[in-house]
DNA sequence: CCGCGCGGTAACGAATCGGTAACACGCCGA
DNA sequence: TCGGCGTGTTACCGATTCGTTACCGCGCGG
């Protein structure tokens, strides 16, 4: 994953084991006990992801939540709920959190959304792709090839823009699977290659020799630029 | 893999089994089948990993991995949970296991997980190996020799991704054969020297007498810088 | 110097994988 | 309720890749 995350947790086994989990996926982790130092932290270190306990002596979670928010620190953040009671969630959510988890957690699980919570973030995301005469824009979803527009279903245009998104690397198909289609989907893998063979038809010069979607045998597929 | 394993299991033919399986992967194998002789060889030996069970006699997986934790024995832990129960893997978790496995659990999963957390231990993969004039980037899965693309079928990256990424070891045919076609490969060694052909001529400025992929006799190969 | 064993290599048949079309299913609005 | 759209599944085909075999040459030991 190999971004920086920032884990505010009391419990110093609990935490240990997270900190162990996410350096294991390649990040660089940083760790607090209490929502003060875990504040101070954030604001000085900007992570790109914020892992937050909700209870925390000093300064619990939700303040810290909505500290943040008002200084306009832009970092996803990640909550973790001991009971999964619905109005700690919507609480959370309300004040500014991306996700949540619920103890107890599958750290499966947990890591899967923090993934996705920091790639969703990561780069501030080019708004616009340009190859070819095509030209994706994510803001307003839509796809013109020569001035014409071309309509992308959404899960077309999600899988487009996350390959235009990661050009040059080589995504694998459980990368691509658990991005678009999220990490707990039960879906065959070959239902990629369909709409890969969609998105060709709509934006390869050539479908046949494709010059922008590579299929990386045995792999997944690759988005070329140039 | 190469590795000094520690398994903690009471059943002895499941720990038979795992036993076989570590041996032929190429690891060093210890074995103990409670907690308490566990312990007393996880302190004494200092293994690689450890794969534990968590119901044991005497001590159970539980206490095993907090008094390991306590003594600061820093040895990456891989849980074997009965129930597939996330409560059982949080507390796992929290006592300082890395990563658990449910059973039943495919051997290959299991494999696959300690080797990833044996690796953990190392040094993180380099992205890019450069040789020569040729760049093997793992991240675009793409060969340049020259600044010219190298084609290469998917057997052949990862071949050369791994001895690369080994460079300066001799690796036996066993070690290539389980790492790079899995350990269950029903596969004549052989193949091996056919793809070593192949990448030689792909990478070598003289195939007939090789620079970096150096055979080793009656062993294997080995992957040789400058 | 000779023979044996191991690795290099080419060729072939088989297995695998991805492209693609046809089909099935569910959702939603008319 | 019906029909269309979006999505996922399946099956088939062709291209690629893989594994085996066979043969050859080299190096090493006797």
């Amino acid at each position: 994953m190999n971004a920086h995350v920032l884990i505010i947790e009391d419990d110093p086994t609990l935490l240990r084991g997270l900190k162990d989990n996410f350096e294991f996926e390649g990040c660089r982790v940083q760790t607090a006990t209490d929502g003060d130092a875990g504040l101070k932290i954030a604001l000085a270190m900007k992570p790109d992801l914020i892992v937050l306990d909700l209870m925390l002596p000093k300064v619990n979670g939700y303040e810290v939540c909505r500290f943040l928010r008002e200084e306009k620190l832009d970092v996803p953040i990640l909550m973790l709920t001991a009971k999964g009671e619905e109005s700690d969630v919507v609480l959370g959510l309300k004040l500014g959190a991306d996700d949540y988890v619920t103890k107890p957690f599958s750290i499966k699980e947990l890591l899967a959304r923090a993934e996705a919570l920091i790639r969703r973030t990561r780069r501030p995301a080019e708004r616009v792709h340009e190859f070819g005469d095509c030209r994706l824009d994510t803001e307003s979803r839509t796809l013109t090839r020569a001035g014409q527009e071309v309509p992308l279903s959404p899960k077309e245009f999600e899988l487009l823009a996350f390959l235009a998104g990661n050009a040059g690397r080589a995504l694998s198909r459980d990368t691509i699977m658990s991005s678009v289609w999220g990490y707990d989907a039960m879906v065959t893998p070959r239902s990629i290659d369909r709409f890969v063979t969609v998105l060709r038809q709509k934006i390869e010069p050539e479908p046949g020799a494709p010059r922008f979607i590579k299929t990386v045998r045995e792999f997944g597929y690759k988005f070329d630029v140039g």
